[in-house]
DNA sequence: GCGCTATCTGAAAGCGCTTTCCTGCGGTAC
DNA sequence: GTACCGCAGGAAAGCGCTTTCAGATAGCGC
């Protein structure tokens, strides 16, 4: 066995006795091919065990089976859960995902973006909030028009704002209200919000949401702290509220990620949840569940999402107006919520 | 703008007046070239959003800048702290991340490894046990070896057996060792181990190595029950002991994402961890510390074998002998331990 | 047996790039 | 002024494949 070097096409044709041209149509099943020609062919490539080599594929029919997916932190689990609906789809597809994090760095965004659309991938996916800046805005254009105008498909899930293209967006606004509406149920008239990144338009939804529910009670919203979406966020956010005094008898975090290291910082200062104070996130990743008490969260269909979104991208129309897919929240009581104390 | 069409480098050289090879001189620093052409070519190449095209790189170079990475399900936090790893280190060296899912299924396993020598992937990267499958094995071998042969780099972390290539390899037995010693020493002579599915290395060394310390203190290893690598499968797992009558004052379960699992079938029978069994489990992955108690464990940096296995693989002198790098776990004492009842 | 058509096969062009080879230029030494 | 050298830039080959186009072969009706 040759070293160093790849089988081609023309070792298989050779060894098959046959031209270019004919391995290339039995192997593809492009033409109709006689045969002992044909059997001779096949028995030739896996005698070789020849694989086609994707870029002189990729070279010669413009055009190839790849997608990009762009995302965060692959370790979040909100990231992953959507993730893993795309992988599913992608493979039913016979597609190859490449998939990127950006651990949060605008520019390593628009570097991937450059690296996929050389790749010439037929779709990327942007997995996630965007950033908030205009350099970085105008830059993502540059490298994503092009891109489009070439035929390339984008879409993004969960990500609203600034990128004008196919989008699937999870009712934040609603499935935020559906959930202050429940905990107003059970008694409570005094709320703390721990919030994401300003700007996000996620977060813009959900702690708006929120309070729009609220305030159709006649209940303002109370203290509200900010902080980076992650478990450290979280347990930050919820110790500066604890610092200054939490004057609320529910917190709610606007991802299930902050509300476990809120639920960290609370159980830290000794408080009791639900007992002292009741506790609810939004997103249902796996974990939750799992966590003393149960969270209380609005869950969303994640590897639906991923599996809508990439169904989205690659399906045709693209060019037209801009396509929105609605995903509904369901709001989750768990026993992290109960009556004020 | 030309639409449905990609610029082309011709595109950029004529726009600015140059050959072709002058063009592609200046994008890629390959070769001095006057400056006035040189400013002339960057001009026009930004002007017209000029992005070269991989695939005819890669196949004019002979190479490219891509590794594949296979894993079972990049939802389980076990994986995607390797994928982090991976990832971040990947973008360091400016390569692209192509990312796969098996699912848990061996003849994707195969399939994905034959697309990632389709596409020439600088190093296949595999995640995670392997298949104790025959077929499997040999389909492996036949994808392998040429890739191996054409220069591919080819590495595994966490899995042993049947492949042999360089490999990233926590401790499983002296780290299942070292916490059987630390449960001993907090009084437990009782035990009960949830194993994974049969003949994984991962399984065999952890169970082993558990088995082996207790041993050499003179206690025998208890009930021992199998099932999948999962939060279902260490749930069912502990409910079947719990049906035919747990005898054990601790519970071992050979991964974290089971001992979750555990946790969960333990309290909804009404027992209480630690106070009336003690639970233990492997890996260290994020979640655990939150869960109540939070879990003793045997604690692996995931994110550094990541960074670990791709270095390995791109390091040169593949050609010799297997290597094997070897991580050492460490031993946390969480709430989810104390002594026996 | 001849001419025509319907199939199948092979030659060759071309996808977009890199890289070798070669030409032409300016500069230096004599 | 001539001969030589070094260097920058252009022409062209080639990476491995697909696909068009044309040629060859077989099959059919008369």
């Amino acid at each position: 066995m040759a070293d160093r070097v790849h089988v081609t096409l023309r070792d298989v044709a050779t060894a098959a006795g046959v031209s270019l041209a004919t391995a290339s149509r039995v192997l593809n099943g492009t033409a109709k091919v006689r045969e002992d020609l044909r059997d001779r062919v096949e028995a030739a490539a896996s005698e070789l065990a020849y694989t086609p080599n994707a870029h002189a594929q990729a070279l010669a029919r413009a055009s190839n089976e790849t997608v990009g997916v762009i995302c965060h932190d692959v370790s979040d689990p909100y990231f992953s859960g959507i993730a893993r609906g795309v992988m599913r789809a992608a493979a039913q597809r016979d597609l190859l995902v490449m998939l990127a994090s950006t651990f949060r760095d605008s520019a390593r965004e628009v570097a991937y973006v450059s690296m996929l659309r050389a790749q010439r991938a037929r779709a990327i996916l942007l997995i996630g909030s965007g950033f908030e800046d205009r350099r970085w805005e105008r830059a993502m254009d540059v490298e994503l028009r092009p891109y489009l105008n070439a035929g390339g498909r984008v879409a993004v899930v969960s990500r609203h704002r600034s990128l004008r293209v196919d989008t699937v967006l999870p009712e934040n606004r609603a499935g935020a209200a559906a959930l202050a509406r429940a905990l107003l149920a059970l008694g409570h008239r005094r709320f703390a919000v721990l919030s994401g990144p300003p700007g996000l338009s996620t977060v813009v939804d959900r702690v708006g949401g929120f309070r729009d529910a609220l305030a159709a009670a006649g209940v303002p919203v109370g203290q509200v702290v900010e902080g980076p979406f992650s478990r450290e966020g979280g347990y930050a956010g919820a110790s500066a509220l604890l610092d200054r005094g939490l004057d609320a008898t529910c917190l709610f975090a606007a991802t299930d990620v902050m509300a476990v290291g809120a639920l960290a910082a609370l159980r830290e200062r000794g408080l009791r949840v639900p007992d002292d104070v009741s506790l609810a996130g939004f997103d249902d990743v796996p974990v939750v569940r799992d966590l003393t008490p149960p969270l209380t969260t609005v869950a969303l269909p994640l590897e639906e999402m991923g599996e809508r979104v990439i169904a989205l991208a690659l399906r045709d129309g693209g060019r037209g107006r801009r396509r929105i897919e609605r995903i509904a929240g369901r709001v989750v009581l768990r026993a992290s919520t109960t009556g004020p104390p």
